[in-house]
DNA sequence: GATGAATGAGCATTCATTCAT
DNA sequence: GATGAATGAATGCTCATTCAT
């Protein structure tokens, strides 16, 4: 008899193994950092042979994009919603530092992988990540939740409105993005540190250089 | 004739190789990324043979330690000098992050080598470099120019000195910090990025976010 | 009810599951050579499952035998009554040499993926197809078919009866046989090669080579 | 003290080495097939790590190409000083024929190799030997010795001189040249194949299939 | 001082095959 | 009948390091 297949076209076993292969890829990643994260030693911790990942996962870029995509996906429950239902930019800005701060404390391994992933992952033909994604999904401006979670949008909303003074918006995000990723650093070398607390500190940073009159 | 040696115990042929074969290494690490340098890419790129390399550097984490504390030195004479000229809390930090923004403009490949190495080096035991670097100077404070080259001393001038709001000074350490390394990861990205300008934003938004009263 | 089985002991479906599987085999065979033709995408371009082609083949050796006796067999129908309707050795050796290249002319996948397998396929022991079947049919002298499609007698035919002139068999069977091997060759790198054109060269060259009086 | 090299920029070591490497892989190519000769397999009939021979060989191919090239080098001196001593077109295939069957005959696990890796080698990308050399050396007419190792020279010149009859030369080539490789195909089954009665056989053959008047 | 030679550990990937269901 | 799951062996290749000279 046939398996039984799930509307995703994966097996019930598929869909395990995977999801187990991918969690113990996430946590080597997050301890040992990408570059020192090998097929045979996720397999290992995973408790199965080497090849049983190359069954699931065509390559390692295929795995690495997982991994990603659904870091990313489990970001987006948590933060979307709570941007979403501010309505200034002021809370929508609010908003984004906090609920990012809880998605960092609730998935901190996740965090932790990804943001190794987004820093040291280079192709075979010595590209980024972003490079990569950029590429695939060219000539195209964010849309949906992609849209939400980019802060630029919430300061050019805020400018719109006049919550913010006028500021270039791509320096802003940068220094925005940067500061929250220190969340993550400080957390890979201190489990105990506390983002919240951090991330509260970044709403009084951001609050103040978004509005001041300089 | 005994070979002269320098103050240091090393010759000057000596040095003089060392500095190449740093120089050829940085080159590499901000060209392709430290996971795909290796020695003996190294050791093409300075016209030497592979043991050379060996020969001068005991292994590869003497080569990267050389590598981080010359780009360290380097910057030195560049930041130190600026800031101490500031008598102000204020003065001392808009040339922190301006001459950090200078030197990133003047030594970009040592500035995006570093940082390379800062967030994917990680020893045979898993840890990165801050922390194999922590262990060797463990409980010293940071003195001399290492104490001036830490944001934290001129928060808390500031803060004594009435010219900045009262606020944790790790925090908002950690988001300058940041926000300069910023700096150097869009300068990867993109060859033009306008550094000096990126930086005069954040003279800025770090003005507002340490004097505003929230 | 019982599901039909045919004489030689299998049914309908599993008949026809092996011969796509074969098909398919012949197709890869012919385009990427037999070392780059796997199980797996032989099951790929069959549309089943891999484990679908272990299920109809005891192993790898088992299709490769399968894949090289349908083609021989194929070859049949069109050779043996183009020969056998010679009465003159003469006749005969024309119309092997014609009706060969008209089997590789309309069977060219048959003949690429049957010379490639006959070329480089090396049984675990390293041995090679011919020898592999020789085992398996030793001491037997050919029979029926095999023996028409034997040029030797052909050759000794026209020896007896005098058209041909008295040489060794096996060198001028090797070189004929060699001969047209080539135009199989030349078809794999050229699909657009002209066999018949070819073979009327090989008849006239063998024609005289068979004849002359040197 | 730096080791001597050689002129061609060898040490003698390296050359002695690279030899070795090249006569073991030619034993194994003609024992066992070139997709059963794999890099560890060399390196252990020859008693050394895998590595000397990546060492030695920056990659597969390389080492396919040197043991290419020196078979062919090999096959110079025995074919060519035979070919040009004789003046007439008769005399230059004769001579074709039997200095090549004599190359086989002395240098009979080169010719193997050498064969097997003509019809089993594919590159990469599935491309042949052959199509691989051909595009390198893409536009230009064989020169030098290997103007005078090509057949179809020896076949225009006898159509120009009258000695030969006039017949399309490219199929003369093909059957020719597979004629002699069925020398070393025959020798690879039967390591007493007498090569050289053989290639007197093929003389006649030729002979007659050159000259004749169909 | 300098380097050619050698090596073992590790990596991503391919593949034929086994087996329980 | 059919197949999803799993696996061990092998492959080409990279790399940091050791060592004798």
């Amino acid at each position: 008899m046939r398996t039984k297949h799930e509307p995703d076209g994966r097996t019930f076993t598929e869909r395990a193994r995977r999801a187990q292969i991918v969690a113990c890829a996430i946590e080597l990643v997050a301890e040992t950092g990408y570059p020192r994260t090998s097929i045979s030693k996720i397999a290992e911790r995973a408790g199965v042979a080497k090849s049983v990942v190359l069954y699931y996962f065509a390559n390692k870029e295929e795995l690495v994009n997982t991994l990603v995509m659904e870091t990313f996906l489990a970001s987006v429950p948590v933060m979307v919603p709570a941007i979403e239902a501010e309505r200034t930019a002021t809370g929508k800005l609010h908003a984004y530092i906090r609920s990012n701060g809880e998605f960092i404390r609730t998935h901190r391994t996740n965090a932790l992988a990804m943001l190794d992933i987004w820093t040291s992952y280079r192709s075979a033909t010595g590209k980024r990540l972003d490079e990569v994604m950029a590429e695939s999904t060219a000539n195209q401006p964010p849309q949906g939740d992609l849209a939400t979670l980019d802060p630029s949008a919430i300061f050019e909303l805020g400018q719109r409105t006049g919550e913010f003074r006028a500021f270039p918006v791509q320096p802003m995000t940068i220094a925005l993005r940067q500061a929250i990723d220190g969340a993550v650093i400080q957390s890979s070398r201190d489990a105990g540190f506390d983002v919240p607390g951090y991330c509260e500190e970044l709403v009084t940073i951001f609050d103040l250089a978004t509005k001041g009159e300089p």
